[in-house]
Formats: C-alpha cells, sequence, structure tokens
DNA sequence: TCTAAAGTAAACTAAACGGTGTAGTTTTAT
DNA sequence: ATAAAACTACACCGTTTAGTTTACTTTAGA
C-alpha cells in the first residue's frame, strides 16, 4: 500500500504535535529559560530523545511554537476587501483576530512568552526582525483596495496601517499582557471606539 | 566620634548601590534568567562573596533591582492644561514624555527589563496592577479640563483616554520594545498623524 | 595601636541543564 | 516473516550555575 500519506508519516506529525505542545505548556509554566528539555518530553508525554529527534535544539523548538502562534494569525488576518459590506464591520474582523489571541488562556501565555524573550534577547529579536510583516501586508493590501473604491482617503496606506495595528495592540494586546484575561464583553467598546476613531479620519 | 551615619555605614550603603547598579547592568545585559552572579560582582566591580553578603540570594537581589527602578521611575508626566495653547501642542508633551523613555537607551532598557519581567510573572503582574494609575488619570484630568472649556467633546474621557494611551503605546513604545531604537526624526510623522487621529474624532 | 566589621580572591559543592549514545521495543509496509 | 522507521528508557558527558567555605586584606573607630 503506497498512501500519499502513509501511516508512518501521520504518526511522526502527530507526535511532532504533542511535543509542540507540550513545549508551549512548559514553556507558559516556567518561562522559556527555565523550562528544561526533560520537562517539555514529560509534558509531552514523549522521550527526550523523540524530542531531539524531531527538533535538533531547544532554540530550534522555540521558533517550532513561535512558528504554530504566527501561522495561524496569517490566515486569520487574510480578510478580503468587500464593496458592498460595511468598513466599520470589516476592519472589525481585523480586530477579531487579535481578540482571538488575547481571549485564549493558551494563545495569550504564548504571546506573553514571545513577547518576554523578543523584548529581552535582541539576538532573538533580530533574528525575527527579517522574517515576513504578513499580517500588517494584509491590512495594507485592505486600504488599497478600500482607497481605491473612494471610501477610505489616505496618501499613506502605510502609516494608516501603523495608526490601526497601533490601536489594536494599544488597547488590546499590551492590556492583555499587562493584565489580567479579557473576555469579549470586556472588549467590545474597545473595540467599537478604536474602529470610530480610524474612520473619522480616513473615510471618505 | 559617634556620627549617626559612620563612615563604615556609608561604605555598606555605597557597595549595596554598586552592587544593584551592576545588578542593572546584568541583567539588562543578559536577562535575569541567563545573567549569572559572577558576572554580576564582576559588573559591580565586587566579588561575589560581598553580593551575597549583601543579598541572600539572586531573587532578593531581583526585588532590590525592580525597587530602585520603579522608585526612580516616580517622577510622572504632569501636564497642566492651557486655555490659550493648541490642543496639539498640549497632547504633544504626552507623546514626548513617552518618547524621551524610548529614545534614551539606558531608560529603554530599563523598560525592557522590567516589560519582560512584568509579562512573565503573574505574581508581580498582580501586584502591580493594584498600583497607581497616574500616567493615564493625569491625561484624564486634561481631558475634562478641555471639555469644560468647549474643546474636545466626548461623554466617555476614560475611554478616549484609553484611545489616546493606546495609540501611544502601540505606535511608539511597543514597537521600540519590540525592534530597535528610535530617534526623534523617525517617530515625529507618527506623533504628528496620532494626534490628528484622536483629534479627528474628539475635537470639538 | 588594636579590634571588629567589611571586602577580596579563589577554590569548592551539589545540582541542573542541554544534548548524545545505546540497546531494546513498537509500529508500519512489503 | 522481515526489515526499516519511529519511539522509549536510561545512563552518560561536559558545562554552567547558585551558593558556600576558607584564608587573607583593607578600613574605620576607640
Amino acid at each position: 500500500m503506497s498512501a500519499l500519506v502513509s501511516a508512518i508519516d501521520r504518526r511522526k506529525a502527530e507526535k511532532r504535535r504533542t511535543i509542540i505542545a507540550g513545549a508551549i505548556q512548559a514553556f507558559e509554566q516556567e518561562g522559556y529559560e527555565r523550562a528544561s528539555m526533560d520537562l517539555v518530553a514529560e509534558l509531552a508525554g514523549a522521550s527526550k530523545r523523540t524530542v531531539y529527534n524531531h527538533f535538533e535544539s531547544k532554540k530550534e523548538l522555540l521558533w517550532a511554537v513561535v512558528g504554530e502562534l504566527l501561522a495561524g494569525q496569517v490566515e486569520r488576518t487574510q480578510i478580503p476587501y468587500s464593496k458592498t459590506e460595511s468598513l466599520e464591520s470589516q476592519l472589525g474582523r481585523f480586530v477579531d483576530a487579535e481578540i482571538f489571541l488575547v481571549t485564549d488562556p493558551d494563545r495569550l501565555s504564548v504571546i506573553r512568552l514571545l513577547t518576554s524573550i523578543f523584548v529581552q534577547n535582541e539576538a532573538l529579536r533580530e533574528d525575527a526582525n527579517k522574517g515576513e510583516h504578513c499580517k500588517s501586508d494584509h491590512l495594507t493590501a485592505w486600504l488599497r483596495a478600500a482607497i481605491q473604491d473612494d471610501r477610505i482617503k489616505t496618501d499613506d496606506p502605510e502609516l494608516a496601517t501603523k495608526i490601526f495595528c497601533g490601536l489594536v495592540e494599544g488597547m488590546i494586546t499590551f492590556p492583555a499582557l499587562c493584565g489580567t484575561l479579557f473576555d469579549n464583553d470586556d472588549l467590545k467598546p474597545l473595540k467599537d471606539e478604536l474602529i470610530a476613531v480610524f474612520l473619522s479620519r480616513y473615510r471618505l
């Protein structure tokens, strides 16, 4: 039998996932530096050797954890421009993508992890800043489409993108990192107001 | 001779300060977890034994460092409302207070250190959230004065405060923490635009 | 000058950690 | 059945680390 995806591959991929899940749990419990690979293995329900067969080093495992979160987020911010739907509701989806991140305890702790690592470790920060900026790129693309459609006015869509992302991160992400968990009801008025602020300047 | 503060006490207090200074430097360079007590001692110009004579453990040294940094940071931004000066220029001073923090390398690394510890340590976060919210309180007071003076309109000054602080933190503080050092020229257009955005909604 | 407190230098301990090697077991494909 | 791939259990290595011990020097006060 030669399936496109063999059972052995599925088994391997599954182990990989459980290792990443264990790593997330370990990192969020102890922080990246303090979490030992023995703990990761234990929480993953795998032997330490298997962890190292999947990931060459602790650092590489960290990147896998980070990638897992970022990959999902890039998909979630791929919001197409619609000529008929209101601007409020379309922009609301960008905000919802961020709200999705900070209203789930697991995802929030991954963000905490990322933040504390990036803020503290210059080398990692430089590595990461070479990567993609997809998230804000999607919003810039959406803005350009809305400008083309004569519903948004600005001669600097990238600056407007920074404004919007700044509003979202400053009002939602950062407070979530520095405080306790929010739920959707806490965030709804903030969401509506920040969109209103943005549109009061950029709506045509 | 029996002075209130003997030379021996002054000597001891001075050593304590140099140890804390060395610890700040070490923690900034390496992060709390990776910084070794040997490095702290070296940067402090003290023997390791002396470090341990002043502080029982690495953790206790960290609390001393955090206390020192917070105490130094207590000087606050209290911007009085002016009836004659333009709203742009008054709000600009709130932004400048933040810009000052992130354009000075020493201050920025202090913020980095505090943020990374704060974001990762739940107990500390809870302690700190019981504290003062002075910074945003000053802005709210300013807004109320401007509302009274019929130059700003909003029925929720605290929400407007969150918007403004969110803009500042999301566009200036957070990017500074996650990227490299900014200078005033980088930040000028961001500053102007974020004030314009704010006023386009709240100016009467 | 004498004494006690404070600091120095360096060797040391005990434990933890990242990562490897190995020998044996389970799972999958032919 | 059999062989290859993946996994496990566990001992092991070299290094690093927080914290200690000891023996010695400097400093300040009477």
